[in-house]
DNA sequence: GAGCACTGC
């Protein structure tokens, strides 16, 4: 037999073994004939108070009328006490003297209670005047009695009860916890109490005893005598006193949770998307493409997976997947999902995002990046892991996801068994279904309050003036407090916008209410973007006014107006000329339409449109251009053949970019030696595939390695990767801003050395953050190179590109900056560009393309000017002009551009 | 001597 925890076992020692319970009975049974009864007292005595205990904390929710009043007393004793007690003998109510006996205050307090019970019932109009007074003055020397005596713990109505009249479940587990432990406390006292006395008698008795009885065997058998029953107090030793207190805060956060749980499905069900499950299953089930269109707030996204999963479909080791555009979403989404599914995030649900994952063997929906499933096609082409994927938002139509549908188109064919779900707004479900053969299109209704729209009756020459205005209009014609929230091109339109607002209110100071007005847009630091979300103060009204970021990617709660502006700035490639330029184009319908929805989420709301009815049904195109049709393609036609996919002109793409630009991507890809001359993929071009970077940096890295100048290199390229917004231009400091940057300069390395000094400089001051803002730098992005910076480090170790062995440069400093230009070189030889004779302007080697250098390079305005450079990006703003530029020696371009370049080019 | 829509790997 083994060792028993149980109290009886340590305390009766049997045998020499210790024994539990059950064998306990049958061995003081025949102990002595007197036992059978004194046992099964002694069973009822422990058992049943542990029993008692735990259907006490269970109870709390099931009967709590029970468990608040401890509801024990007979109504006609309860009468008559009364009589006795009150009426015959008047009680001194005084705060000092007042101490009534236990009974007397439980009468009391079932008197209030039948009261209150009454009062709840049938309203405080049902007591007669007398009885209201009585109810008064028996409630008022209840509390006395509670104040005066804080050790008797008393839950009185008002301890758990609202000012409306419902029970308050906080409170009243509050109050439940109170009375527990007060009378948990008491039994402890009283239990010791017992003890002492029982002690000092059994003493006396083992000494009467001990002379004739033998010690050892027969120690304890006269503590069975009737006579001596012992009354069994509940040991609470430390630990399980701990365990109690434990198990009721756990019993506690049970009911929170399920009142969370009840109010998450009450909330599942109160989706529009929750009466249609079954009918989504079905076709599911029956369909291998679905469309599903549902309008924001129809719970789609959170809900679809959850019933695939309850469907079955997480089952067999295979995922349940949803993409979407954007990381935020991905990261929220599954979190709330994790919630409602009773999980933590990365075990059942989870998700995947660059730079961050968070999944695991248990994890059977999966959220992530359309991206990061780009590649993941990379790492298993026929995606075995999932049996379904629910491509979110595809309306947006980002280059992601039109790659995502043209792999999917070609993945059904060979798994029959896979599953595809398409998510898109209404504009465009047509178009999906007839991309996936006639799909079946699934509606699902969405939940979004009016919004009335209003347009000009003349189109506005200004939409700017038109827009201060119209701010101004709403904010005084309009009496509710709703905030108003604009849609402007860029950041300059708003600063622009903001500080005439702002002018504009401190003339009007005193005769209008408050304007609280807020910039925000992509660029701005993300310590200023927060202030979008700071409450509006009362009797003021929030102006908020933004780029495009708060069509999709931002929320704002309580914007009730929305003027939109009907532009949009676009980046607009030309792959003749490979030229990038930000143009500002008139917005589509579908992103009006969008706009416009920001109105109606709290409540009805309103749209004023600057541009006429007209406008918008003629001129405006329905869809934003895919992103597909206007960015250089090279990396997506790379990674396309690494997935095998060679036949890429005619690939069924659901809007085919344009040949040319393919057909630059494949000659570029062949000039940095991705393809041979058969168009097939080189052993340099799977290396290339491998980094999630623009094929021509990938080159400059696998470059780099050859050089020994690779951990300089994976820096720079880090650094390119999102340049647009490294250097903070603070209007105010502009002189210091500017003297900042320039001590980064490097003139024989042009711009890509002077990337590479901030970014020592950076790893120098331990990746500070005030040491990006006494140099002007935004801190966001130099942390983001050093994420990316990170992962490309993991695959070059992988690729075995980068030694671990001491710094590269070490061994030959005096060459380095010369390596780190060459190994740029040989992934940018094709974006070259020469000196014209006259000495003020650039010719691009390639297309004899005049061009500038951009004023904010290094070597704008170099004496003498460098001969041959080649540059990161062509951008045409107010002139053709190169941007991060750095110089390079002709026999670098002839090396690296041989397959490029004719002889006679080089020159 | 100019200027930076927004995402994502």
């Amino acid at each position: 037999m083994s060792e028993s925890k149980g109290r009886f076992g340590k305390r009766v020692r049997n045998s020499g073994s210790w024994k539990d319970d059950s064998d306990l009975q049958n061995d003081l049974e025949s102990v002595h004939p007197s036992m059978k009864r004194a046992n099964n007292k002694v069973s009822k005595t422990t058992t049943d108070r542990n029993d008692e205990r735990k259907s006490r904390i269970s109870e709390i929710t099931a009967d709590e009328e029970q468990m608040l009043f401890g509801n024990k007393i007979n109504l006609e004793d309860y009468e008559n006490n009364r009589q006795e007690i009150f009426h015959q003998q008047p009680i001194d109510t005084s705060p000092h003297t007042l101490e009534l006996p236990k009974r007397e205050v439980d009468i009391l307090r079932l008197e209030v209670t039948q009261f209150q019970e009454r009062v709840d019932r049938n309203g405080l109009k049902s007591l007669s005047a007398e009885e209201k007074s009585e109810f008064e003055s028996r409630k008022e020397l209840l509390h006395t009695l509670q104040k005066n005596n804080k050790n008797e713990s008393f839950l009185l109505p008002e301890d758990y009860l609202t000012e409306e009249g419902k029970i308050d479940l906080a409170k009243k587990a509050k109050a439940l916890k109170m009375d527990m432990k007060a009378e948990r406390k008491q039994r402890e006292n009283e239990w010791y109490e017992n003890q002492v006395n029982r002690a000092q008698q059994v003493n006396q008795l083992t000494k009467l005893k001990k002379e004739t009885v033998n010690e050892t065997e027969k120690q304890y058998e006269y503590v069975f005598d009737q006579s001596h029953m012992i009354d069994y107090v509940p040991d609470i030793p430390e630990d399980e006193m701990k365990e109690l207190e434990n198990k009721i805060e756990l019993e506690e956060l049970i009911v929170q949770e399920e009142k969370r749980i009840s109010s998450i499905e009450e909330t599942k069900k109160s989706l529009p998307v929750f009466q249609f499950r079954d009918e989504l299953l079905r076709s599911v089930g029956k369909y291998q493409v679905l469309i599903v269109v549902g309008e924001t707030g129809s719970g789609k996204t959170t809900q679809l997976p959850q019933y695939l999963y309850e469907a079955g479909y997480g089952k067999h080791g295979k995922m349940i997947g949803c993409t979407q555009p954007r990381r935020v979403a991905a990261v929220s989404v599954a979190a709330r999902v994790a919630d409602e599914v009773g999980t933590r995030v990365g075990d059942k649900v989870g998700y995947s995002i660059r730079f961050d994952e968070k999944s695991s063997e248990n994890t059977v929906i999966k959220y992530m990046t359309d991206g990061m499933l780009v590649r993941e096609f990379l790492t298993d082409h026929d995606l075995a892991k999932y049996s379904v994927m629910i491509i979110d938002e595809a309306h947006e139509r980002t280059l992601q996801t039109d790659i995502l549908l043209g792999l999917f188109k070609n993945l059904l064919k060979k798994r029959p068994d896979f599953k595809l779900i398409i998510s898109s707004a209404t504009i465009n479900a047509k178009k999906f279904s007839d991309y996936f053969d006639s799909a079946p299109i699934f509606n699902v209704p969405g939940r979004r309050y009016p919004v009335e729209i209003f347009y000009t009756q003349q189109p506005e020459a200004n939409y700017l003036s038109a827009a201060i205005i119209t701010v101004f209009q709403i904010h005084m014609s309009q009496k509710s407090s709703g905030d108003i929230l604009v849609f402007l091109t860029g950041q300059d339109e708003i600063e622009t916008m903001a500080e005439n607002l702002a002018e504009t209110c401190k003339k009007l100071e005193g005769q209008i209410k408050e304007m609280v007005i807020c910039p925000i847009y992509a660029n701005l630091p993300p310590e200023q973007q927060k202030r979008i979300f700071e409450p509006t103060p009362k009797n003021a009204r929030k102006v908020v006014i933004s780029t495009n970021i708060a069509e999709t990617s931002l929320t704002i709660d309580g914007i009730v107006y929305v003027i939109d502006c009907g532009f949009v700035k676009e980046n607009v490639y030309n792959a003749t000329t490979g030229m990038e330029s930000l143009e500002v184009l008139p917005c589509s319908k579908a992103s009006a339409d969008q706009r416009a929805g920001r109105a109606g989420r709290v409540g009805p709301g309103k749209c004023f449109r600057l541009y006429t009815k007209w406008v918008y049904l003629n001129d405006l195109p329905r869809n934003p251009t895919p992103e597909i049709l206007r960015t250089d393609l090279t990396g997506v036609v790379l990674l396309m053949m690494t997935l095998g996919i060679t036949d890429l002109v005619h690939f069924d793409f659901m809007d085919k970019p344009s040949t040319k630009t393919l057909v630059k991507a494949l000659e570029l890809l062949y000039a940095l030696g991705a393809l041979n001359e058969r168009g097939e993929l080189t052993n340099v071009g799977i290396k290339m595939a491998m980094f999630p970077t623009k094929p021509m940096l990938s080159k400059s890295l696998l470059a780099s390695s050859e050089l020994k100048c690779c951990d300089e290199v994976l820096s720079i390229v880090s650094m390119l990767e999102d340049t647009g917004s490294l250097f903070v231009n603070s209007k105010e400091k502009k002189e210091m801003a500017k003297n900042a940057h320039a001590s980064f300069h490097s003139k024989i390395g042009g711009d890509h050395l002077t990337l590479l000094q901030i970014w020592d400089k950076f790893a120098e001051s331990g990746f500070s953050p005030q040491w990006c803002h006494d140099n002007f730098l935004q801190y966001k992005v130099l942390q983001k190179a050093r994420s990316v910076k990170k992962q490309l480090q993991r695959i070059c170790r992988r690729l075995g590109l980068l030694s671990d062995g001491p710094h590269e440069s070490e061994r030959e400093p005096n060459t380095t900056a010369l390596r780190v230009m060459k190994a740029i070189t040989a992934g940018y030889f094709s974006q070259s560009a020469r000196l014209s004779p006259r000495g003020d302007t650039y010719t691009t080697l390639s297309r004899k393309q005049p061009v500038l250098i951009h004023p904010s390079s290094t070597l704008h305005g170099a004496v003498p000017p460098v001969k041959l450079i080649v540059y990161h990006e062509l951008v045409m703003t107010t002139k053709e002009f190169m941007r991060h530029v750095m110089p390079v020696q002709g026999k670098w371009l002839a090396e690296y551009g041989r397959n490029y370049f004719d002889k006679k080019d080089l020159l």
